[in-house]
RNA sequence: GCGGGCGUGGCGAAAUUGGUAGACGUGCCAGACUUAGGAUCUGGUGCCGCAAGGCAUGGGGGUUCGAGUCCCUCCGCCCGUACCA
């Protein structure tokens, strides 16, 4: 045993090279040690052409910003990488990648500064990524790495790009299909039986007509089916940065990044059709496995109504008879959508259509098409004057008083097709123009909104439902009760009016039931340099598809990263760049989502030359997993994800519908800011700046000023270091203090951020307390999905465990050397005692339960109570420390790899160990029989394990209710046993 | 407004999903070893009470032998979203 031990510490000395190992466990040395050792060995590629199950862990892969990471990055890394760790234990073969999502926008601003081209400050921000990822043990299969603006990568988008170009959506069979079969319905049987996703307006053709056009005439059609096309669209624009922005991007009206300010703007773009996918985005979102809220958020993004279109007829004039006939007039039929020239009625879109005999005015929004035509001359000035009123007021300024009430008379009718009601026509800004047909038929007895307009500008109130409630001082949108002054729905429920009305709509071709979606189709072109080329070249105006051959089109190089001075997009300035010399390229770049949006696929097989990733990885690795990433891309990144996975399915590039089958949003690590606080007046004009201490502000007139969090300690600030800090503020600066001298700073808990100077980097963590510790730690602080500020409290605590840890192995000599103190049975030592191993499987059962159900706080808990029960037994037996190394491993892989190895076992092959089995068996401490009386005869003895044994009133109270079980004919499985209560047989 | 989530010690948080509330960690108190402690170890620590005991999971009510957990109601907080017809 002497031996054995002594052969052990001199294997850890050849690995690490140093002389004496330390008394304590030095976590510099041995960090680097493995890391370097995993990066050589490929520790963490999967296997290849295994039959082994497969599992995909999948991090969302960051932007390299200029910032680097801080410790608020790595928590979903961490939780991700224990998961892994944790599965290959389970013997899964584990794909677990990352990667970088290399294009951006601060990369390009930079270089608009700078002139630097963004390809190098990229690299440089990569470098530091990576450095700071492989510090913390990460068990990446870095081999895998992909960059979104690497050519090799891109070539894919922009191959995918070329795909989607080349589809149409079939309605017919609910999915994207080549182009060919539509070309193929075209020339066999016009528009006849063709159901397609398309724009708007699109007109119909037979066969003959199709094979009659010339080339560009059935050219040009097409490009109104295909799944990517170029449209004249309101478009978010925003100035400062030069770019177009989808919606997802702008947040309150400002841009995302930057906070810039967005305006609409009508720009012919490359448009991508999402809304084909609308419902299946809606409906597939019931078989994955998100948090609701996340669902809820893209429902709600997605906004499907089901309700109807109604049209109601212009009337001819304010004064004006109307025409003969009563039933209004029957617009072209089949009912189609609308051509914008056609200005004989207004189409609204309704979700109550059974409320349409309550209509008692239409109201339009300001920016209208009808708005201008439907103005009569008495009323132009004000129509005038309220439609420049409302263009002047921002988006935030509408959406900020929802209160007021505000509209303007048009002068003109509509009729009512129900019952020939002339409707008076407004305009309101609280109708969107961007919503539906811009246009609401107004019922104030149902519609708080239509009520408080109604009451505003005196226009009747009609009860239509006899459940109605109190419609007198507010509107009551029930569906209950039968309805009344309503025509032909009098006396029927919601549900049989609903449909005789879109019934009747639909004979006479007024109507018909329809479903509204508020996701808008995706803009796809940005006016930047910094992103994927679009492949596309124009001849005579249309665009054309590159060559699949030249692909990837790479970015050209530019003098400057500005859009040129006739206002195209930063690839104008690139010289000579024309397709086969002759044809202009498309200018515009693709937005930041495009490079995510199917990214999980290449790590599948990145190196792939000849197709984005093979048929073979992709039917192994399938989908994702588990993904793990933050809420903020709820309606950006994990719904064009989910999009461009549907339309890769469709064209069976891939197997599943849905990419990512169990996704986790880790919380945000907010920063804990911390505050100086300078007296009013001083530090201005030259004169010394005097700073308070938190406790002696009392009443003061005071500035809190952000100091940076790293020189202070326990809200003390390290005053010294203030000064040199920033010399050109405080070098004659005088600090008012507490009593004892010291500086107290002030702090609130805000977002991370480096103008906020409360950033901690991982690195000094690491440095300090190392790696493993930094992931227990992030782990402890709290449930994952959980947001919480960051503060280094409780880290003490988990040093202290790992040292006391390593001291389960090791012991101090008199020399104050580390001595290896672990006990081996195999050569003659004690064999570990059930007390042991009851704290060793409990561990081991903990842990399984807790990664199972991704409760990683819960579990390092575990671990500290088995190591401290372990500690107190005194046990440094090899059989209970080899499998608690295991169990610990995807928490801690530094440490546990080094013990691993001082344990016998073959360097790096932890990773490839078993998980250890739990036996229940060794948590049973006693076993209960008890005998089963009926009629007071012993019939039989039902035994069963329990974890402790009971007392005698236990046995009494157990009695009873097993008792009744047996009688039931059902046999106690499992018994808890609680000291005066009892109960808990489970059946 | 609507949707989702939550409310437990000084603090971060546990609770086998209806079964000894507060595990574990911090913080605090005491002790040991120390010239010293911001090192290490040991013990204590929800509140009231000397104690026996009583009271405690935002407030109130209910179901149950038993409720932090389930139901109703009120209050408060966080996140998302918003004139969506």
């Amino acid at each position: 045993m002497q031996l054995f031990s002594c052969l052990n510490i001199e294997r850890i000395r050849r690995l690490y090279g140093c002389d004496t190992l330390m008394a304590d466990y030095n976590h510099s040395k041995t960090e680097k040690y493995w890391q370097d050792y995993w990066d050589q060995h490929h520790t963490f590629k999967p296997e290849e052409n295994t039959t082994k199950q497969k599992y995909y862990v999948l991090d969302m892969f960051p932007y390299p910003s200029g910032a680097g990471l801080h410790v608020g990055h790595p928590l979903g890394y961490i939780a991700s990488d224990i998961v892994s760790r944790y599965k290959r234990l389970k013997g899964y073969n584990v794909l677990h990648p990352m990667g970088f999502d290399s294009f951006g926008l601060p990369a390009e601003q930079y270089a608009i500064q700078t002139g630097q081209h963004p390809a190098v400050t990229t690299e440089q921000n990569l470098t530091r990524y990576i450095e700071q990822l492989k510090n913390i043990g990460f068990s990446y299969d870095w081999s895998r790495e992909i960059r979104t603006s690497d050519p090799s990568y891109y070539k894919w988008t922009q191959w995918i790009f070329m795909e989607l170009f080349r589809s149409w959506y079939n309605k017919e069979t609910d999915r994207a299909e080549p182009i060919e079969t539509l070309l193929h319905k075209f020339a066999t049987n016009g528009t006849t039986d063709v159901n397609a996703v398309c724009d708007e307006g699109v007109s119909s053709f037979t066969a003959a007509e199709w094979n009659a056009m010339s080339t560009r005439e059935s050219y040009e059609i097409t490009l109104k089916y295909r799944l990517t096309f170029l449209a004249d669209a309101v478009v978010n624009w925003c100035p400062a940065l030069g770019t177009v922005l989808a919606n997802d991007e702008v947040k309150d009206g400002v841009s995302e990044r930057g906070g810039y300010p967005v305006e609409q703007k009508l720009m012919r773009q490359w448009m991508m059709r999402i809304t084909a996918y609308a419902d299946r985005l809606l409906t597939g979102l019931d078989t994955i496995d998100w948090t609701e809220s996340l669902k809820e958020q893209q429902r709600n993004w997605i906004g499907k109504s089901v309700g109807a279109s109604v049209r109601f007829p212009i009337s001819g004039g304010e004064k004006e008879e109307r025409e003969e006939g009563g039933k209004g007039k029957a617009y072209s039929s089949p009912f189609s959508l609308s051509a914008p020239a056609d200005r004989s009625f207004i189409e609204v879109f309704t979700t109550r259509v059974d409320t349409i005999y309550g209509v008692t005015f239409m109201v339009l929004a300001p920016e209208h098409e009808l708005a201008a035509t439907l103005t009569t001359p008495e009323h132009r000035d004000a129509v005038d004057a309220y439609v420049n009123a409302a263009k002047l007021r921002s988006e935030r300024d509408r959406v900020a008083d929802t209160k007021a009430v505000s509209g303007v008379f048009t002068g003109s009718y509509c009729i009512n097709p129900f019952n020939d009601e002339l409707v008076p026509i407004f305009l309101a800004d609280y109708v969107l123009a961007g919503y539906g047909t811009g246009a609401v038929m107004a019922v104030p007895s149902g519609d708080q909104r239509d009520w408080n307009f109604a009451k505003h500008f005196d226009l009747p109130i009609i009860p239509i439902l006899d459940g109605q409630k109190g419609i007198d001082n507010q509107a009551d949108n029930t569906k209950e009760g039968q309805y009344i002054n309503s025509g032909i729905i009098n006396g029927m429920t919601y549900k049989e009016a609903t449909t005789t009305l879109i019934g009747w709509l639909e004979e006479r071709g007024l109507g018909r039931g329809k479903i509204n979606y508020r996701m808008r189709d995706a803009v796809f072109s940005r006016q930047r340099y910094w992103g994927e080329p679009v492949p596309v070249y124009f001849k005579d105006g249309l665009p054309y598809l590159i060559d699949e051959s030249d692909l990837p089109l790479e970015l050209p190089a530019v003098d400057k990263y500005l859009p040129t001075e006739t206002g195209e997009p930063p690839l104008g300035r690139a010289e000579g760049w024309k397709y086969k010399g002759e044809y202009e390229y498309e200018l515009s770049t693709m937005p930041g989502w495009a490079g995510s949006s199917w990214y999980w696929y290449r790590y599948m097989d990145p190196q792939n030359d000849t197709t984005f990733a093979s048929k073979e990885s992709i039917n192994y690795w399938q989908n994702v997993d588990l993904y793990i990433g933050g809420t903020e891309h709820a309606t950006g990144h994990l719904l064009y994800s989910r999009f461009w996975n549907k339309f890769l399915r469709d064209r069976g590039y891939v197997p599943y519908e849905e990419p990512f089958k169990k996704l986790i949003n880790q919380g945000m690590i907010q920063g804990r800011s911390n505050f100086v606080y300078r007296l009013k007046g001083t530090g201005v004009e030259g004169t010394a700046p005097i700073f308070v201490s938190l406790n002696q502000i009392d009443g003061k007139d005071v500035t809190p000023l952000h100091v940076d969090v790293n020189i202070v300690e326990n809200d003390v600030l390290n005053i010294d270091t203030f000064k040199q800090s920033r010399p050109d503020l405080t070098e004659d600066a005088e600090f008012i203090t507490e009593p004892d001298g010291r500086y107290l700073v002030g702090a609130e808990v805000e977002k991370m951020s480096k103008s906020k100077y409360n950033v901690v980097n991982p690195d000094d963590i690491v440095e300090k307390y190392g790696a493993d510790v930094l992931r227990l730690y992030e782990m402890f602080l709290g449930p994952l999905e959980q947001a919480k500020p960051w503060n280094t409290n409780g880290i003490d605590g988990v040093y202290r465990f790992i040292r006391k840890f390593w001291r389960l192995f090791y012991k101090d000599n008199a020399e104050g050397e580390s001595q290896w103190i672990v006990t081996d049975e195999r050569s003659g030592g004690p064999a570990a005692t059930p007390a042991e191993l009851k704290v060793l499987h409990r561990a081991i059962q903990k842990t399984e339960n807790d990664i199972e159900a991704f409760s990683f706080n819960t579990s390092v808990s575990s671990f500290m109570i088995c190591v401290n029960e372990l500690a107190t037994l005194n046990c440094h037996k090899r059989a209970v420390l080899q499998d608690l190394v295991l169990i610990l491993s995807p928490y801690a892989p530094h440490i546990t790899e080094e013990l691993w190895a001082a344990l016998g076992n073959e360097p790096g092959s932890i990773s490839k160990a078993q998980f250890p089995t739990f036996n229940p068996n060794y948590l049973v401490e006693d076993t209960f029989e008890y005998p089963i009386q009926i009629n007071g005869k012993v019939r039989t003895t039902i035994s069963f394990a329990i974890d402790r044994a009971p007392t005698d009133i236990e046995r009494e109270v157990l009695a009873d209710e097993i008792v009744q079980k047996w009688l039931e004919g059902k046999s106690p499985k499992k018994v808890v046993v609680v000291p005066k209560r009892i109960v808990n047989v489970v059946i």
